[in-house]
DNA sequence: CCAATAGTGTCTGTAAGACAATATGTT
DNA sequence: AACATATTGTCTTACAGACACTATTGG
């Protein structure tokens, strides 16, 4: 450590977000085209530095969700830093990243603060031909592995559905963020089995095609006991 | 966002340690005691400001790892980021947080830069009584919650133990950290069950008291299939 | 022999996965 | 009726937990 006048030098902070939603039985991916300078034209997770000295880390993530994606209050949790020295040309740069989970939208995103911002199936995304800006693949990366985690332990599923929905539309949240194909039959008892995870929403129903359905909502459980299982 | 002579703001960053270890068959924690301003002589855990710009995150733990408490190769991942605006009186101090687990180690811990670095039980750190510097109390909390994730899903365990050791002693490490008695039949059976996760060293054998037992080292498997279930 | 720990065998309940069968809507 | 989807029931298998039992050392 070196001597007594010596100070400790500063980095800048940014957060970066990783918003997921399910489009057409797809999980997508919130990208934006970057309008300045480094990686000027590429696509990238939105997010931004600091705004001041004093603001609170979440809260600037919420801030850039408000302003880049028009989402008010959606399920919001850290997911880890990107502080590799060399990763922003600009300089020193450490990037807190948040993992966003968004209901179903209406296809425009209103309210974007950002330019040419759009849903991108992660598949996409994620393709050996999709050039994203920074460490931006690593991130994405990151983050739907840990949707994928979070679906088995916690309610984190109901986050992707409207207020209430069908026994059916949440079997298609885990099939699309798992990438995997379930047998209903075993996800209907399984899922009405873990007590607190979802509840009956009155005797009310939909009508797609077939059977109608009856509706849930959100249940008060959190963590699920047991847990989903992945195959 | 404001106009473009804005420049975003700075803050310092600064890692903080998490270190682990066995000792008479509870969990300890390394806490230093601290020398200088804030907090002066209250208890905190390992840790500081960033060497210079462009030293690597992880690089700085390891370098905290080695000054602070003389360790060089543990295993070592990274926990979370705090960076409330009020959690270090100097100023916007935002601390990367690190898990380390050290395998059992001599009473005194040798090399040490810091003065007042001690071993600690985790139950006396985080007794009501025992004031901890900054937020390192939550920090703590997180830190053994992840160690007890961490053993049910991967091979951390044998981190924990030195070079070979005996299905016991792998007990014992579980028994620890999770805060449990467990079946030594049971326990048994299952380890041996979860393939790669330790192998046989040879016959050779230990003699503490009652029949001897088989040694082994860890496996080469990282994530255990199937996983470790707590109680 | 007795105490203590290591290691094996057996049983039982719970839960997951496969899949038949029934219910209730649309066309 | 034919079809599609929802919901229920049953069966098989795997595994966790309880616990009797055998094996091998030291005193």
């Amino acid at each position: 450590m070196p001597d007594p006048p010596w100070q400790p030098p500063r980095v800048l902070l940014a957060v970066d977000l990783v918003i997921l939603t399910l489009r057409e039985a797809r999980l997508h991916v919130l990208l934006v085209e970057r309008g300045i300078d480094p990686f000027l034209g590429a696509l990238a997770l939105p997010g931004g530095f600091l705004c001041d000295e004093h603001e609170d880390i979440e809260a600037a993530a919420r801030r850039e969700l408000s302003e880049e994606a028009g989402l008010p209050d959606v399920h919001l949790e850290p997911l880890a830093v990107y502080g590799e020295p060399g990763r922003d040309p600009r300089g020193r740069v450490v990037s807190v990243a948040y993992l966003a989970i968004a209901p179903r939208l209406p296809e425009p995103v209103a309210g974007t603060d950002a330019a040419g911002a759009c849903w991108t199936s992660v598949e996409h995304a994620l393709a050996p031909g999709t050039k994203l800006a920074f460490d931006h693949r690593r991130i994405l990366i990151d983050g739907v592995e840990r949707a994928r985690i979070q679906l088995e332990h916690t309610a984190l599923a109901t986050s992707f559905c409207a207020e209430t929905f069908t026994i059916s539309e949440l079997q298609q949240v885990y099939e699309a963020v798992w990438g995997v194909r379930l047998d209903p039959r075993n996800f209907y008892r399984k899922v009405q089995g873990t007590r607190g995870f979802i509840v009956a929403d009155g005797p009310m129903r939909k009508t797609p095609n077939g059977r109608p359905a009856r509706l849930f909502r959100a249940g008060p459980v959190h963590v699920l006991n047991p847990p989903m299982t992945r195959p």
